[in-house]
DNA sequence: CTTTCAGTCAAACGACCGTTTGAAAGTCTA
DNA sequence: TAGACTTTCAAACGGTCGTTTGACTGAAAG
């Protein structure tokens, strides 16, 4: 009976020794589901293709996930976990300090991790990649990931800019998670012609841009 | 020999009677395809699934447009001609006024076609269905489609914003066209719950966000 | 009437899909 | 060592895919 989709954090560690020959299986699984879903994306990659690449048996994909699409699930929890955790930590930090939040540091805190550590992180790709995908498949999986982070910034936005209806700053909120995505999902985006590619360098642009959109009479934009 | 990819609009007009139900048929499969992409995307489409909705034979679907992609190419062509021509209409209208244009105007003749009349239009969905396709589908049609109205969207802007370097207004350009996809793709983006819907709103909504966006210091934002 | 030909149709092509099976191999417990 | 597991493996399951074929239809052209 295989343990199909497990919370994979709680595992009782019987042994190391062998378990380290299973989970090597599942990381590498992981790994090139991940790169095939960022390339090709979700529905046009097969389970022959993962397994391929990862250099383990079919069969392995559906023992350790259960389905393709319990495989998804996974390989986009293990990006996207870190990334909340990052998020609502400066998020609570920023809180801490007492006073209102201001709306540039808001966005520092929920654009900021994206550019990483690692430029060659696949996370930020994986998770624009996510959103193209048919509704059936996406839908369920960004709600239960996001659902609260997103919850809790847009309550902190309210704070933050007092003087903007909660519809105003609901639609201008979703205009930047509307960019963002499109900055994750494209290594050459198509509409505007040449466009520049270093991701830390457009997440920082995304948050000028951000600041601007949400709040344009914030005279400390050019000066913090 | 089938005519595969025709241009569509100079054919010779030989006959009428009999042509009339062969364009019936290219109608027919044209609106079933876009129906059935905007729903589930093009790649978990099957041409069965679009025959079998237009009520045509299989086959008719490779007669008339060549291949899948071709039927793509054809849906997506049929939508977005008359978005470029109406955006490209009101930028000209802009132009020939004699003095730099507005941000504002530029965004609203950019972003305003896309409310259309119809709110039951299936295009502006399809137009953001599109961006979310795995690259090798989706990026040399929207090459094609798209490339020109950007370029000269984007001259316009660097006219309309002499004080921001040509950089920045590539990126806000971008920002403010991801933000646009977004509202597109989705009828209840998950992200920010409870998002609003009337996508007339949004538009307004968004023109004004992008306005902000690309030059926040334009103090006549809130006065036109 | 006969020819011509764009258009439609049922049927099949080979390939690939996600998933399942049952046996074999490996690893720890007693 | 014997037994009880977890994990791997080759093979096959039933289906669906995009595409092609060749016969058939019916209106225009001679």
């Amino acid at each position: 009976m295989p343990p199909a989709s497990a919370s994979g954090a709680s595992k009782r560690p019987r042994s190391a020794a062998r378990k380290r020959n299973a989970a090597d299986t599942k990381t590498r699984i992981l790994d090139a589901a991940e790169a095939l879903f960022i390339e090709q994306g979700f529905v046009a990659t097969s389970l022959r293709a993962i397994t391929s690449r990862a250099g383990v048996n079919l069969a392995a994909a559906h023992y350790h996930f259960g389905s393709k699409e319990g495989l998804l699930g996974a390989a986009f929890h293990r990006r996207v976990e870190p990334l909340n955790a990052t998020r609502l930590e400066a998020l609570d930090a920023l809180l801490a300090e007492g006073h209102p939040p201001d709306a540039r540091e808001l966005m520092r805190a929920f654009l900021e991790p994206l550019a990483g550590v690692d430029p060659e992180s696949p996370m930020p790709r994986l998770v624009g990649r996510l959103f193209g995908e048919p509704d059936a498949v996406a839908r369920p999986l960004l709600e239960r990931e996001f659902s609260e982070v997103a919850a809790r910034f847009f309550a902190a936005l309210r704070e933050a800019l007092p003087d903007q209806s909660p519809e105003v700053i609901r639609w201008r909120f979703y205009f930047v998670v509307g960019a963002m995505i499109h900055l994750l999902a494209f290594d050459k985006p198509p509409v505007p012609l040449e466009p520049p590619v270093d991701p830390a360098d457009g997440i920082e642009q995304l948050i000028d841009f951000a600041v601007n959109g949400l709040d344009p009479h914030a005279e400390s934009v050019r000066d913090v």
